[in-house]
DNA sequence: CTGAAAGCGCTTACAG
DNA sequence: CTGAAAGCGCTTACAG
């Protein structure tokens, strides 16, 4: 038992060793003070005499003391865990999210624990469920697919962090990015650039971000006064092959378009394939543009032009926010505005 | 507490209800019978009289009973929770592989725990220790960098499932690519193209594949009689830069070459991006095959000829063997065949 | 087939 | 500042 320790050890640094497993009260004897001391001790619950504290910890060293986080859990009623659910763990979205997590949970000493929920509210909701059965001291869900009544209900058991909404309730902080902006000066490049007919590949209307992005586009050509043409608006379902299909579509209507916005970057993909197997190049005869800024677009065949999500951002701000709830502290976090990047998908529109 | 079910529910269907924390206690109150009675009908641990498990699933039902993981973890030395430590929690190669686990524990009852060690030794070795402290029933690991001395020590205090590697040790189940014939088919393809100036974009040379998939190339050349050429092996760190520096040298040398074979998807692609900033065109000017076949290369511009890595597989398999690990069985999954995806960027050398 | 009891490894009031 | 004791919510020998 544990045993592997010593060679884990040998590469990385020292530290303990035992054949069996080491509790507390082992440590105790060996220190020759209660538990209760020792677990004060160790977790810095109240002040005591030095002399003790030494001794505690350097019997802790000696038998490599690892405290049982299911013990911990079940008697102090804290875990140092937080259930993170997302919608998918492979997401190329939510990965840059959950590293995010990670990193700012790491060093506070929480663990996440990770759960994935498949845009399901059945699902969703169960994950809440387990998560809340095992005690996690907070929860972060990201894009939740419950309802708003549902996500209240729940801060009502613990602290829960949320992105992608705009709730109000004690114990219970949103984090959201402005989809209307974003997609207002996605919009507004492409116009700048001369742009008139402009197709739109819109988002899986499931997603609030979806109508917000589609606002921001009819906002941006009312203000420029161009027509908004129904016919050159697709919905999408937020993945790679609604891209493609969307402008499958497109071209299969016989459409007149110069430009293509595309509700996310995963749909630009599918589009810059769908128009590079039409003999469309990009930007030469559309120019393209997404949103997200996932970070394989850079790497696309041109660069796709984009609007930043910060994922890693949100990620990190959302883990911070739960801590604060847990700590009694209110939230303050805010995502930074939309920030346009234009690489090489867009262009001036040919005379 | 719990409140939140009650909406939940509204949306996911029909289940519990309670203000304060449900215990089996209760349980076994309302139903007339011990606690130990409760248990072994939720656990199926013995057989026990019709009428009696009547009441306790009734009883389980109206009371919303949710068993406490903590509280069962620790008595019974189970927590029914598997380790599964990746590299990179948004790795777009990994993702699937999770992905994969999560599909395969989920119907048998069991949740991943996930961590993340970077690529370090010592952030592994921490990995395994606090897996190991949170007592779940085993492990796996994704591509580890300990030793496989750790790795087998390891073994000895808990199951464990490895990806790319072939240790033999009990309570150790290794599941490996082949590695080696997937480079090797890929260079065939570009050598039955008509290349013979073919540019290699190696891995990082700490991953043990990354000569294996060195050692395929090599192996394919001479096979064809084709001089091995160092100059056009360029060394690379399996990322995106990596690749698009490793065109940016080749080209600053002045090397001629007409097709060029990446180590894995993600250095194609940077390599892809170089390429173009050097106004070279794929396949016209350099044909371009990479390994691993991530999601999002059969949507780049051209589709990325590659080798198919069944990561989605991968995950499933190793969480089956650990779960056969857990039970006493011995695994014996093994991965798919490496096979070669031909897509638009490989065309026939120009004569 | 089924209870009573002990115990898993901690934490936290409660008393000094 | 520090112990003894009770308890967190379950499971599992141990006896019927």
């Amino acid at each position: 038992m544990k045993n592997y320790r010593k060679q884990a050890d040998a590469q990385a640094g020292p530290g303990a060793t035992g054949k069996t497993t080491v509790t507390l009260d082992m440590v105790a004897k060996l220190a020759g003070v209660s538990p209760s001391t020792v677990s004060r001790i160790l977790n810095g619950t109240a002040v005591v005499s030095d002399a003790k504290r030494q001794a505690v910890l350097e019997a802790t060293k000696t038998l490599g003391f690892v405290p049982n986080p299911l013990a911990r859990g079940l008697a102090g009623g804290r875990t140092f865990s937080i259930g993170v659910v997302t919608q998918a763990i492979d997401s190329p979205f939510y990965g840059a999210a959950l590293r995010g997590i990670e990193d700012e949970l790491d060093p506070a000493g929480y663990s996440p624990l990770f759960m994935s929920a498949h845009w399901d509210p059945a699902a969703e909701a169960r994950c809440l469920e387990v998560l809340h059965a095992r005690r996690v001291d907070g929860i972060v869900v990201l894009m939740p697919r419950l309802s708003d009544a549902a996500l209240t209900a729940c801060a009502q058991a613990l602290p829960v962090v949320v992105t992608g909404r705009n709730l109000q309730a004690e114990q219970l902080f949103s984090l959201n990015f402005d989809n209307f902006t974003g997609a207002l000066r996605a919009t507004e490049h492409l116009i700048d650039l001369g742009h008139t007919r402009i197709a739109f590949i819109a988002g899986d209307e499931e997603h609030p971000d979806a109508s917000e992005r589609m606002r921001g586009y009819r906002t941006a050509l009312h203000a420029a006064k161009l027509a908004f043409d129904p016919a050159l608006v697709v919905p999408g379902k937020y993945h790679e092959v609604s891209g493609l299909e969307a402008v499958n579509h497109l071209v299969a209507q016989g459409l007149q378009f110069t430009a293509i916005f595309a509700a996310n970057d995963q749909m630009a993909a599918g589009a810059a394939l769908g128009l590079f197997q039409h003999g469309l190049r990009v930007p030469d005869d559309v120019s393209l543009v997404g949103f997200d800024d996932l970070p394989t677009s850079v790497y696309a065949t041109p660069p796709l032009s984009t609007i930043h999500q910060p994922a890693y951002d949100l990620g990190r701000l959302a883990a911070a926010s739960i801590l604060q709830l847990i700590t009694g502290t209110a939230p303050t976090a805010e995502l930074p505005a939309p920030e346009l990047l234009v690489r090489g998908s867009s262009a001036q529109a040919r005379a």
